[in-house]
DNA sequence: ACAGCATAACTATGAACATAGTTAGTTGAC
DNA sequence: GTCAACTAACTATGTTCATAGTTATGCTGT
């Protein structure tokens, strides 16, 4: 269900056609909610059959025509009410986890590589999110500065604030990865002697 | 697939009937990797037409029956070459960042709510990790006490050395998760004046 | 005697997600 | 002028996962 309110956070701030939704999408919700075009244009249909989005043709060259989905009342509704619910929270289901439990049954140096290669991806995550996070300090990200244009200035500072708290969350997230990952590399060179 | 991987790691210590390896399950590698009954049972029987079990029919009761899952030599081979190849990683897809993301959008009491209820959460998971580990530590859990009994001496410290590893990796993840939590409320003070 | 609980093993259904492929118009470079 | 890249919008298929319900046996306490 997350993705439909990633859909809606997109949407509150401007009508998209279902590929802008997609460009619009992998550069800033996507980040925190993933989701492949497959996923994207069904679901943006559903929305509109419930009502959360107003879809309205337009023409696109000389034969094509293209829809652009604009958030309905319900839709805004349905957003924010989803926003004042306090989240269910999903079982555990890591497989980094899964296998650091049983890592007795690697080949010690492939266990190093796994453990290399969690250092390695979430250095990465963590560097692309310092960017990020940068970007949206200077309000240099372009689909912050869209979403800036259209609410009230008082509202800015909010805004990028809480996008900012977020990525620095993932961060963080990262940061215990690694170091975790740092240990793993010692217990290793400990256990497998 | 991770599941495949989850039960197979279980049945490297004993074969189990469908019901045994539920119950296993959901106090040993279910805490990694959690899985309904419904995916379980289907998951067995799919694994055993793959080769990697073998279920030996036993009698229950006088007219009953039950399966006894064996782990064959593929499934050991199948598990082992898993275990040293090095993991894809996922795409983020978390609903708590994705709410954190529009902050601004929730009644500043809700998202404090949703801020105590992410510290409450992960306070309590990292409790149930910090028991896990000092049962893992004292040798009084009663699966890691199975899995040792079947394994030679010199492994022990391994098997539950690496064990011990991934709670504390967990224990980590909630306590960056609980830090995160609590300069978010802040934030929501700061901010919502 | 039978209630209640644990054991045992499924089944059904729909939603969510991954992966891959398809069709067709538009724009810009060489 | 034609070819590649981009814009636009799907479609197909299979897997994974969540939620809920079903059927039946055995054991224990009152």
């Amino acid at each position: 269900m997350s993705l439909r309110y990633a859909l809606l956070a997109l949407l509150t701030s401007q009508p998209l056609t279902g590929y802008d939704v997609l460009k619009h999408f992998e550069q800033s919700v996507g980040y925190v909610w993933h989701a492949p075009d497959s996923q994207i244009y069904p679901e943006l249909r559903r929305m509109e059959k419930d009502g959360l989005l107003n879809g309205v043709e337009e023409p696109w060259g000389t034969k094509g025509k293209k829809k652009r989905y604009h958030i309905t009342p319900e839709g805004v509704e349905a957003f924010r009410s989803w926003m004042n619910t306090t989240l269910d929270y999903a079982r555990e289901r890591d497989p980094i986890h899964l296998k650091a439990a049983y890592l007795e049954w690697a080949d010690p140096d492939q266990a190093r590589n796994q453990m290399h290669a969690h250092i390695a991806y979430h250095s990465s995550r963590a560097q692309q999110w310092r960017e990020m996070i940068a970007a949206l300090e200077d309000r240099s990200n372009p689909i912050l500065a869209t979403r800036l244009a259209a609410a009230p200035k008082e509202d800015w500072t909010k805004i990028a604030g809480y996008k900012i708290f977020t990525y620095e969350g993932m961060i963080d997230r990262a940061k215990a990865e690694i170091e975790w990952a740092r240990r793993g590399l010692d217990l290793i060179d400990k256990l497998e002697s």
